[in-house]
DNA sequence: ATAATACATTTGTACAAACAAATTTTGTTG
DNA sequence: CAACAAAATTTGTTTGTACAAATGTATTAT
């Protein structure tokens, strides 16, 4: 009976967690007027320097795996962060690159974020943050 | 450079890992047709082992807190789950108690929910998720 | 008692997500 | 090459969430 609370209790611990961290990390974002996801859009385009990505990528390596990433993607165009060109080898794909002002909004949400993501994981020491990524990467592999 | 990109890597393991839950627990609740906040609150109120609860109390226990646990509850009555009644002390508060239906719900669930828990933990052995489930309490203690 | 304040919940509204069906372009097969 | 199937994205619709304002009830001070 022991063993099925230990399960229950870190099931349930992870989803707590999840939510701090989602609300931390918002809480922060709102500065910039962008959500969690949008942000995360746009880390994924940053990270590709200048080679655009087509909305399966993004869609593949976005967190919350959502189906209208059109929309998404939509808001971010709105606000100048991210520009749509259709694919010239494939005109079914489009073509994704993060702007200049993008770029900028990124950067000035750095620092922040990592003063939040330092704020929720300050209970835990490095030795203790390396073993719990390990074990959290170990349940997310697959995913 | 090295403990920025742990602190990035553990807070975005943690938002996967809540997703992954988030998918998991919610494709198993899928075949009772209760949202996985909806499934939460039930079972806050099982805990309560027929003594009522009113909002506030269920709302500060819930793991997504919004707003409108209102109309949360307002769909578990229209099932049948929950029954609300005003509290006759005070006639601001309401009492929420789970119905037996509720609990027949609940309890045909509690295997299914058992097993998609195992899954997700499956490539953790007991004392990772003792280890994991600590660490991720120590994040979550005051929240 | 009366007005003012705080408390507990509800409602309105605007915004975002989920899911399925539709659209557009490409590839394949007889 | 016509017809059909598949791929990539978009759109429609329904449902869920967030935030603020409103409602109804209790408490306090004057």
């Amino acid at each position: 009976m022991k063993s099925l609370d230990l399960a229950k209790n870190t099931v349930v611990g992870i989803l707590k967690a999840g939510q701090k961290v989602e609300e931390y990390i918002g809480n922060t974002l709102k500065s910039a007027d962008i959500s969690l996801q949008q942000f995360n859009v746009l880390r994924i385009l940053r990270g590709r320097k200048g080679i655009p990505a087509n909305l399966q990528t993004v869609q593949k390596r976005m967190i919350h795996k959502m189906s209208n990433t059109t929309r998404l993607v939509d808001k971010l165009i709105i606000k100048e962060l991210v520009v749509r060109k259709i694919c010239k080898e494939n005109r079914r794909k489009i073509e994704i690159t993060i702007t200049d002002k993008g770029l900028e909004v990124l950067s000035r949400l750095d620092t922040k974020i990592q003063e939040t993501e330092a704020a929720i994981l300050q209970p835990l020491n490095l030795e203790e943050q390396r073993t719990l990524r390990n074990l959290i990467n170990k349940i997310t592999l697959n995913h």
